[in-house]
DNA sequence: CGTGTATGTTACCGATCGGTAACGTGCGCA
DNA sequence: TGCGCACGTTACCGATCGGTAACATACACG
């Protein structure tokens, strides 16, 4: 269960955010993201993310109007971050698209790869959440939306033709690699041909077909 | 909710499964079919699977030892039914394990295309399930080691070099594909470019790289 | 100093979860 | 005819689910 009930003496002398200790909202989100993408979300309550937070129930939903919604928020941090992460890379790669996909590729790659890696948390939210009214799912949508333009675009900068087919191939290429880590592992193969298998995509041997 | 109580007249003058009116066991996998895979194993309880099954839950129980096994008999037989498909594929391409592994791909598009598909019920299985010690995983373990030999046989056969990694990536794009359906809808490209994407990797174009 | 506001604590709610006991009922088969 | 067995029905169990009410505490700020 790993309750932790009200942490030792917190030894706060400041008034928020300051030594590790954040306000309850962050570590909340914290706490969600850890189970929720651990364990699945379905297979966490909320009482457990509140006592991983080091708090309890009541803030939880002081913060959060319901369970879904704590789910919503937890995606959509996931979701920022990974734009984030698409533009400190695009930072380094000006110019060339080629080399920002492939760079970005590599960086979730690198992710993917430790152990505890249960691949990409939107699309294993996706899967877990078929109700189609869940407010999760509109953070999914518009999520893998942005994802396929930001690959497409690129590959249209690129010069590359069926850019939307192969945007779509990225896609699927990124979110299979994530799915086999789950199924026949880490060790045998799928990362290690992924960065191989979009170098062919993006035509590096020239553009066939 | 739909609960269908007692099915009216069931008009039952044989025995057993005449009509069409399956016995018991086989009603509740079909009915542990329907919801696991449309809502989720872990969003549909054991008394609802049993009134689909037009049964109760204590009949359920007298076949199923609890509903873990439950999960673990109907993955069992999701994967039978695919190794069924890839004996009766293979029958039609003797010595062509090139179009062994096309055809078979391609069998499997088609049925992802119906808009009520979620993709490949055991790799949602594996996402939905992760913990180690479910009896559903090792029927999800097995299953997808035995796709990955199939595909690596027939590449082998096929006379292709790094068989190994390009069975890798057809497992990577299936998986791919099933799991896009679910982010970015069943309209715009994954399934279209399924086809064509084996194409490339199983050289119809050269082996290069 | 006093006050408001955010947090912690406890207890509780109704609903549903997986799973079981006890008892009918109806049909196949000898 | 009568026995046994599979199935149906009802009621229940303890645990956990998401969510809330009421009250205590502590700290920031006027």
């Amino acid at each position: 269960m790993a309750t932790r009930k009200t942490l030792a003496t917190p030894k706060k002398t400041a008034p928020v955010l300051e030594p590790a200790e954040l306000p309850p909202r962050a570590r909340i989100l914290q706490a969600a993201h850890e189970l929720f993408y651990g364990q699945g979300i379905r297979g966490v309550g909320v009482e457990a993310v509140a006592a991983t937070a080091g708090t309890n129930k009541m803030t939880l939903y002081r913060h959060f109007t319901s369970k879904d919604v704590l789910v919503a928020e937890y995606l959509r941090e996931v979701a920022t971050a990974i734009e984030a992460s698409w533009d400190r890379i695009g930072a380094k790669h000006a110019d060339d698209p080629r080399g920002h996909i492939l760079a970005w590729l590599k960086d979730m790659g690198r992710q993917m790869e430790r152990p505890e890696s249960r691949g990409c948390p939107i699309t294993n939210a996706a899967i877990e959440l078929p109700e189609p009214g869940h407010p999760g799912r509109q953070v999914i949508e518009e999520h893998k939306r942005g994802m396929r333009r930001r690959f497409m675009e690129n590959c249209r900068k690129a010069g590359l033709p069926r850019a939307e087919m192969i945007a779509d191939q990225l896609l699927m290429l990124l979110d299979g690699a994530g799915v086999s880590l789950q199924t026949i592992g880490h060790e045998s193969g799928p990362m290690r041909a992924l960065a191989r298998h979009a170098e062919w995509l993006l035509g590096v041997d020239g553009d066939k077909k």
